[in-house]
This record gives structure tokens, C-alpha cells and sequence, in this order.
DNA sequence: AGCAATACTTGTCATTTGGCAAGTGCATCA
DNA sequence: TGATGCACTTGCCAAATGACAAGTATTGCT
């Protein structure tokens, strides 16, 4: 048996589930292991796997009409990994979901989560909560994509995610961020010279 | 007591509710008008009501650094007009909702709301059910921000809902689309010219 | 009817951005 | 070690966009 106490500490970090419940829960899920560059999720797949990321980083990418890949999630670490679109709706995904290094993470089936979420009332809670955490998130990097220039976008992932860029390519996070590779470049050229 | 059969169908269409109890629970939302131009909504409240929209459009912006009005939302007679990161976690809005139209609406507050989910379960699918097609549309908006042109968005706004085009002046739509109005007004004639 | 406000368009010009191609530096691998 | 690939930058040019200001409808109001 693998060491889930990181899932079990993400578990009780909200403060709606307690110790004793989370180490419950976290039993029905499975330790899955990613080589770098797999694929976790391929467009037209059924995203049916709620991962926790327990070590390592991936991304999401949807393709332009142009064949152009785009950024559209940075997942470092501690956060859950998944397309809820697909998940939720039980409809084919329009995005792909990568890792960028090896990673290590616990999955549990769309199935045994919904069974888990009769069953307990506090994980249905929780997991309520995490779908309103990732609705406000969306949101509010909708609002930075109509309210800031690119150049603010980049000082604020800089700012509040400084490890994003020891681990994910400037042309990914470029994307992420709504430019090309060659504008981020120069951003990142003006910023240098004050 | 007024008709509210419009709400009624709403809390039906998913088919998780029964005509009995959409009743039961239509009867704990009370009517709301607003005049033409008045806020629902104002930035650092509380968005703490749930509100179906029966009758006439509404809008919802935020300010950019520069002062600009930014539209984030535009809402359709059918639709549940709310600032969902306020709502659910408690927190002041950063954006405005504004009647762009005289409107009728059926409003419930945030505690009544919780009480009939806790009540009934069939309810808290429904309110589950909504949360995640609003998730969903937010994720598909916020894609085509990243990977398609402004006139495309303009042409898929102007084929899906053309009656935007009747109740919301372009200007809004403009920086809902993410443009200028200028750049709209650009827009709109280079496609005259086919 | 007449005035004012608003909606929308248009022109001009400066700035930003993208597309493309080339160049540099670094890492991997046989 | 030499070759290949990848990440990132840079220069050049064309295209898209924004800021600003002015002009034209259109609407609403008294």
C-alpha cells in the first residue's frame, strides 16, 4: 500500500471532511502513474478519471481550427486533474490533457465517486465546493482576459505562480496566456529593460 | 399570486424534478421586477439572490483598470441571472448586473435556496445540474476567447442568438465579444461587403 | 416639433500583434 | 563527440486593433 497521506491531507483541507472520513474515502482511490508526455486525456475521450496529482505537473491543450495547440490548464502539484465538462456531462472532451513530467497521482472512477457522494454527505459537500472553486477560478480568468493586457496576465501568473516556469515551456505558457510564443518573448524583453 | 407556470416549466426542463414538487418549490421564490436600467447587482455586494428571468434582458460587466464598462454576461428571458463566485462562496462581487430591459424575475435567496436543498434532494441535483452547465459554457466561452477570431465569435453569437442583436446595443456586445466597438463596427462591414 | 441623448459608423493614425524565418544556446543520445 | 531536436529569442514585414474624433441616424422626452 503507497503513502495516500497527501490525498488524505487534500481531502481534509477544506475542513468538511474529517480525518477519520477522508482516510475512508481516499481508500477507494487508486495510485496511477504517468511517464512524461503521455496522455492523461485525448480529445473525443470520456474524461471519466478524477485524478488528485500528487507529484508532478501536467497541462491541458485544446487544438485551434489553425492546428495550433492552446493552453487551456497549468496543473502543478496538489491539484485535481480532470475535464469537467466530460466528466460531468458524460460527453466526449474537446480537450487533451498531458503530463510534463513523470507524475504520480491517485484516480477514482466517475462511478465510485458518485457512489461515495450518496454515501457521504460531507465528500458531496466537499466535492460541491470544489466545483464552485473551479467555477471561480474560470471566472475570473475569463475577467483577466477582457480586463488586462497580456503583460499583466504574465506578471500576475509570474507573481503568484513563480514555479510554473521551472516546469512548463514559455510557447505553452504563452498560449495559456492568449499571444504567441514570439509576443511573450518580447514582453518578457521589455520587462528586462525596465 | 402570480403565474408563475414560466418558473415551473424551468425547474421541470431538466426532467430531475417532478411537476409536483417544481410547484412546491416555485412557491418559495417571490416576483421581482425591475425597471429599465436598475441594478441587481452592484459591484462589492453580495450576490445573494437566485433569479430566474422571466420577462426582458439583462447584462452583467465588470470595470476594467481603464474604466471601461467590460460585458461578462448577457442574459435572455429563461435564464438564471446570479454572480455564481459571490453567490456560493460568500464573497462580494466584482461585477455589476444591470436590467437592460424592463424585467419580471423570480427571485429566492441564498439561505431559502440552501434550506429546499437540504430539504430535497431532487432540488440539490438540479442546483448540482446547473452549476456544472454553467461551468460548461463558461469553459466553451472562454475557449473560443483563445481560439477564434472576434469575427467568429460575432458569427457564432449572431447565428445561435440573434435576438441579442434586438436588445443589447453593440457596444456591450462588442466587449463581450472581447473587441472595440469600432472593431465591431469594422467587423460587421467587412462581412457586408462578403 | 424641437432638443438632447444615445447608438452606430467611419476616418486617420499609432501601436500591437502575428507570421515567418533565422539564429543562439542547451540538452539528449548513439 | 557530433548530430539532432527543442526552447527561446529576434528581426522584418504585413495585418489587426485601439484611441480619438467627427459624423449620421435614431430614439426618447417635454
Amino acid at each position: 500500500m503507497q503513502d495516500n497521506s497527501a490525498l488524505i491531507h487534500f481531502l481534509c483541507a477544506t475542513g468538511i471532511i474529517s480525518a477519520t472520513i477522508a482516510a475512508e474515502i481516499a481508500q477507494a482511490f487508486r495510485p496511477m502513474d504517468f511517464a512524461k508526455d503521455a496522455f492523461v486525456l485525448r480529445e473525443g475521450q470520456l474524461s471519466d478519471t478524477y485524478l488528485f496529482l500528487e507529484q508532478g505537473w501536467m497541462r491541458g491543450f485544446a487544438l485551434a481550427p489553425s492546428g495550433d495547440e492552446v493552453t487551456t490548464g497549468i496543473f502543478r502539484p496538489g491539484q485535481v486533474v480532470f475535464e469537467a465538462s466530460s466528466f460531468f456531462q458524460r460527453q466526449p472532451s474537446m480537450e487533451n490533457i498531458q503530463a510534463l513530467t513523470p507524475c504520480q497521482a491517485w484516480g477514482i472512477s466517475f462511478a465510485q465517486l458518485n457512489h461515495l457522494f450518496h454515501a457521504l454527505p460531507e465528500f458531496r459537500e466537499f466535492g460541491r465546493s470544489r466545483l464552485v472553486m473551479g467555477f471561480a477560478s474560470l471566472k475570473a480568468r475569463m475577467l483577466s482576459m477582457v480586463t488586462q493586457t497580456a503583460e499583466q496576465r504574465y506578471l500576475s501568473l509570474l507573481q503568484h505562480h513563480p514555479e510554473i516556469f521551472q516546469n512548463v515551456p514559455l510557447k505553452q505558457i504563452a498560449s495559456y496566456l492568449g499571444v504567441t510564443d514570439s509576443s511573450l518573448s518580447r514582453i518578457r524583453r521589455e520587462l528586462m529593460n525596465h
